[in-house]
DNA sequence: TTTCTCCGTAACTGACTCAGTTACACACAA
DNA sequence: TTGTGTGTAACTGAGTCAGTTACGGAGAAA
């Protein structure tokens, strides 16, 4: 199985409602740009409001971020979405009568601990205003171009 | 989705026929170990074979990696079970005639590269020899224990 | 040779996950 | 009161994964 396109799609709709919050934003208004449902917007949006990085509920208005968008991680978005769910899967079904099988899986959780850390770190580092930024920086040099 | 627990089967397979190298090892052992069937375990020892990581098939003969197990990394491994799969998965299919939507795919393509690249880095640095090692720290431990 | 063991591989199955849809009650604004 | 948008639950279809059955072939032993 795959890391789902969900943490993908959260990130679009965090930029999407940070790029627009001027504007009047409906979670069709977003779907559209996301190319999905609005069903699954608001999914999304529950969950990243459970995880305050979206704020409260405040009956009719466009959804917001809670805080600034400097102070968003990528990794907050990650847990926000994928709560623990891990980058690497250990088997811990394994035969504890074998040396090997016995053993194998903690020496796994280990190793894979230390490769997510790494990745979880550089998530960590790059905020959605830095993926903001980049957005807006392609969407300028496009206009330059035609 | 999720990586599956064939990459941790893979490193399993592995650590088992490099310990009991010198004693007679068939797909039926194996899969006793991991708690499998021998079917899913051949077919895993047919993807590292062509991946090169376990040398080619001498009729009868127990599988024996290619190399030694200082030299195989813990990528080589993923990359021979888990080809080019990506760690977290973009959404390509946004809508292009939103500023966001246009180029969140590519912006969002980058930023996974880099934090694929942090835990790809780990994994290279950490060798089948390595994972071997603590096994049998492990198992040694366990031993004064009881 | 015949028999036995094990291998490689293909085809099928059941469980699970995911994205998407339909449906419906609720809140707020016009 | 009517309309719009929201939150949430239930269902669906596609896709993936691990496991199983099945079968032909290779090599060793009798």
């Amino acid at each position: 199985m795959r890391i789902s396109t969900k943490f993908s799609d959260a990130l679009h709709l965090l930029s999407f409602i940070e790029v627009f919050k001027s504007q009047k934003i409906t979670s069709e208004t977003i779907a559209a740009s996301i190319n999905t449902s609005p069903v699954v917007v608001r999914r999304l949006i529950a969950e990243l409001r459970t995880a305050k990085i979206i704020g409260p509920y405040e009956g009719g208005c466009s959804p917001r971020l809670a805080e600034s968008s400097k102070d968003v991680t990528l990794f907050d978005v990650y847990t926000a979405i994928e709560h623990k769910r891990r980058l690497f899967n250990v088997d811990h079904d394994t035969n504890p009568r074998c040396p090997v099988g016995a053993h194998i899986p903690d020496v796994l959780d280990t190793v894979y601990a230390e490769a997510e850390a790494a990745a979880f770190g550089q998530l960590r580092r790059t905020t959605l205003r830095d993926v903001i930024d980049r957005i807006e920086v392609a969407h300028r040099m496009e206009g330059e171009v035609s």
